[in-house]
DNA sequence: CCTCTCGTGTGTATGCTGTACACATCTGGT
DNA sequence: ACCAGATGTGTACAGCATACACACGAGAGG
């Protein structure tokens, strides 16, 4: 576990601060796992590529849990490209997000392998996230809500890029694991009568032609959000702030908010 | 479906309680992985757990990794519940799927940790595999959308869970509330004025009551994947074998396949 | 000038990890 | 009785992160 208070230091510093060795360490692992994935970084190897001893790297990065979030910060920090000029539509400029966020995990495979632990948000995340934030704010729904979109998508697209990087790198894996994969079909063929849906699928070619599962889900997704945005904005049975059902006044002027701490926030908001 | 072999050492426990076995092998790293995080899963630490030397677990098991697949495959053998009377719609059987799959994840979290690397399904995993598709084929989708369907969702749960299990984990082991978590860090918040839909989002109290990731995104999901039902049904353009859309024939009567391929595949799956 | 501190690189040592290999013991079949 | 195979053990090794003591060179203060 990264000291969070160290990477938050490392990852935020002032430029004074980011000397020109920790760069170069943080360049060279990357390289190192773009290569050779993420189990092949080892403070040895890393140190080994740049021609100086292991505990030398020591002297510049706390421990590798650190060097790693400098990592995932570091590739964050690739423009997506020219960004195009906006104002395209939410729904546009959410695919055009998720689809540049799944080409980042394609370049840096490891990033999904890394994303186990709990990591500290570098600036470069924060600056994805704002600009996910950004795009779903314009659609009008309450501040929670837009975060929670933000969520989702985000974890879809770390969830179809998961599917998407992994049967490319079984691909890529010749003979050996190919081998594997046909014994694995073997073996589940003999027992494929315990599993009738599932053959019966099989059967009917489910499995002949597969869906992109990114392509796929991103449509659902957009269309679940859709929905949810058109709900939101027929009836007026949702709280501003939250985005919960307001249960209406029976009689009076209609609630805007759910609660009153809800009703202490706006004003609040609107206060500063 | 037991095996009888198995469960009678399992039943006559104080013969075989003895001799090491698989199972217990199994078992004992399940309990560790549970108490203290697949990180502590040691080949020492669970031979030691059992009373017997390292290398002696290698008599059973070839590796680690094996172990951890027999692990994974273990738990998701533990019946979700009394598997309640069905025949409910196939939302909410999905619901209850994907509330059955988070809980699993909730009690063995080491589960979201291991599922990174290339895992082998087992018997179980398929299982479940099945039962999701049986609800989703009720839809009447083509079999590959039920495919593409089961595969979003299950994602989709796989993700929010990596979110809740793991502010629940780090909550748990460092004693540190994730409010307060965030809020020391505080050098973060310093930069906020660099994000200013962020900031925005956060001074309208967009995070004030955060709302769950896992029953916000459940809905929205499976809101799209309604009106991929919707639409599927009203118009007939789509294939019903792969789901892609046909370019309806400008004349003469309308095609049912998006290619021949589709329709011999159907053709076979009539015929057989 | 000398000395003293400090930033930086190095070498060694420790305690983990998975697992290869040789050896011991016990068991069941011929 | 004997042998083969299954099972458990002990030692050994390579790899890992990293703690610690040391070496060297630069700049500051006397």
């Amino acid at each position: 576990m990264a000291n969070p208070d160290r990477s938050t230091e490392l990852l935020w510093g002032a430029g004074s601060r980011r000397g020109l060795s920790l760069e170069r360490i943080v360049r060279a692992a990357i390289e190192l796992a773009d290569a050779e994935g993420l189990a092949a970084v080892s403070m040895r190897k890393v140190a080994e590529r740049l021609g100086f001893t292991t505990m030398s790297l020591y002297r510049h990065v706390p421990g590798k849990a650190e060097l790693i979030d400098l990592m995932r910060d570091e590739v964050m920090g690739e423009r997506p490209q020219a960004e195009t000029g906006q104002r395209q539509g939410w729904r546009a400029e959410a695919e055009a997000w998720a689809r540049a966020q799944l080409a980042l995990y394609k370049r840096h495979p490891w990033l999904i392998e890394s994303s186990g632990s709990r990591r500290v948000p570098g600036p470069n995340a924060v600056a994805g996230f704002e600009r996910a934030l950004e795009v779903v704010a314009r659609t009008g729904l309450p501040p929670a809500e837009v975060v929670a979109v933000v969520t989702l998508v985000g974890g879809f697209v770390e969830s179809a890029a998961r599917q998407v990087v992994e049967t490319a790198h079984v691909e890529r894996r010749t003979g050996v694991s190919e081998q594997e994969w046909w014994g694995a079909r073997d073996s589940l063929f003999e027992h494929l009568d315990r599993y009738p849906t599932l053959s019966r699928i099989y059967r009917e070619g489910g499995y002949d032609a597969p869906l992109d599962p990114f392509e796929f889900g991103l449509q659902r997704v957009l269309d679940g959000i859709e929905a949810l945005i058109r709900d939101g904005s027929r009836d007026e049975t949702r709280c501003v702030v939250c985005g919960k059902t307001v249960d209406a006044a029976a009689t009076g002027r209609p609630r805007d908010y759910c609660s009153r701490a809800c009703q202490q926030r706006a004003y609040r908001m609107r206060k500063s």
